[in-house]
DNA sequence: TCAAAAGTGTTTGGGTTACACCCATGA
DNA sequence: TCATGGGTGTAACCCAAACACTTTTGA
């Protein structure tokens, strides 16, 4: 290293996990209780330093296992937060990412360390207040994920393998904080012969049950590959 | 700071500038010749290492004005790269930003300091080797650049006061790598009423002079707050 | 008068919008 | 039989795509 190098590498680098769920039309976002300085006791995005020979997308799999217990989520990155004083213990940058999952599959997230107390849901319409700039970051990731949902079939990552269309509309109009027609949602989902119907209907509900459907990112792919297929809501 | 905290304070932070210009028809990138290890002699983009004290955003500014003389240039974060292996000297983190600019306000863009010795616009289509991971980063910011273009206006921030519409649709062209349809394009455009007419035509040319057009972010700004207008190429 | 780019209109098809009623089920 | 959401068709409109010739200038 060249000596005058040595005054930049103090600098520690973090990542937060913006986890994103769906559950009965509402969207939600997994936070933590913290356990430890600063901010102990404060919600805030599953998060926390990287080790200095450690990749950054393995430490926010790694952080992410430890402080919630969910394993082999895919993730994206969103933005590097670095303002100068948006940690107290010195200079800290994070790199924010985002996953979407199917929250059925995680209904009960619990931490595996003790920095954190808690894992929990929370609507995106009742976030409590969160610690350090997570606000921006939970924000910035929103945006994102409005921007990307209208172009990229990743709805259907928060929905369960089976879904009805109302589920799947319910899902868009949460995300995207908008009222869709009925009639042309569902004409313009089915015309891009997306969706496999499982001829299977609900069942237990009180009303006309509805069919239910898949969708196989595989063979999304292939129409993508093959024919140049292009996503859009 | 906790004790256990000091072992993630050994990295390093750089910003790596992708500054694209545009220039008789091709989209062009402002690259450095290394004068310091590591890549001594070797052409990378104009990026170093951010102060522990010091502003993400404006450690980019900084750099950028030394290693190029540019000023003055807004910026916006692409991504960030972190490999453990990317950097020699230890574990460097590097933020990238992307710029639009008028290259004829910056033709003879020169270094500041003795980190580099030359500044140099190069084809897109014609880049060099370059150092580190650069090569990923100036893709993802092309990527990026492709995606914003069709829906934000920035296009003219390439662009003369004062463009033809040709002009504009070899820049379309060039960032899209597509061919347009003249009669198309233009009536896009101008259906959008965004261009004002300078009343003006060229001087000089070997045949038919075209008009001139300008832009005003302002207007456009004013449109999209009043009209909630939305850009679309 | 020639070369070179500027400039322009119309038709066609596909997609988006808007809109209202009947259907199947459990309670 | 009632409440509840599931499910469907059609007409009007707008926008995108395709396509070829005339105009203006300098050389």
């Amino acid at each position: 290293m060249l000596p005058e190098s040595q005054a930049f590498f103090k600098v520690a680098v973090s990542v937060d996990n913006i986890i994103f769920g769906f559950d009965r039309g509402k969207l939600n976002v997994l936070l933590i209780k913290r356990a430890k300085f600063p901010y102990e006791g404060e919600w805030a995005l599953p998060g926390y330093l990287v080790f200095p020979e450690e990749d950054i997308e393995e430490a926010a799999d790694r952080v992410l296992y430890e402080l919630t217990g969910l394993k082999n989520v895919p993730s994206e990155q969103v933005k590097t937060f670095g303002s100068v004083e948006r940690h107290p213990e010195g200079r800290v940058i994070t790199v924010a990412y985002y996953s979407l999952i199917k929250q059925s599959d995680y209904a009960d997230p619990a931490p595996r360390t003790s920095y954190a107390r808690e894992a929990k849901w929370f609507s995106i319409n009742q976030l409590p207040a969160v610690a350090f700039d997570h606000k921006d970051i939970i924000e910035a990731s929103i945006s994102r994920l409005q921007r990307r949902v209208r172009t990229q079939p990743i709805g259907f990552d928060l929905l369960p393998p089976k879904f009805t269309l109302s589920d799947l509309q319910a899902l868009y109009e949460s995300i995207l904080n908008t009222v869709l027609e009925k009639r042309n949602f569902r004409k313009k989902i089915m015309s891009m012969s997306l969706l496999t119907d499982e001829g299977v209907t609900q069942e237990g509900v009180a009303h006309r049950p509805a069919r239910l459907f898949s969708f196989s990112k595989t063979e999304y792919d292939q129409l993508v590959e093959s024919e140049g297929f292009v996503f859009k809501i």
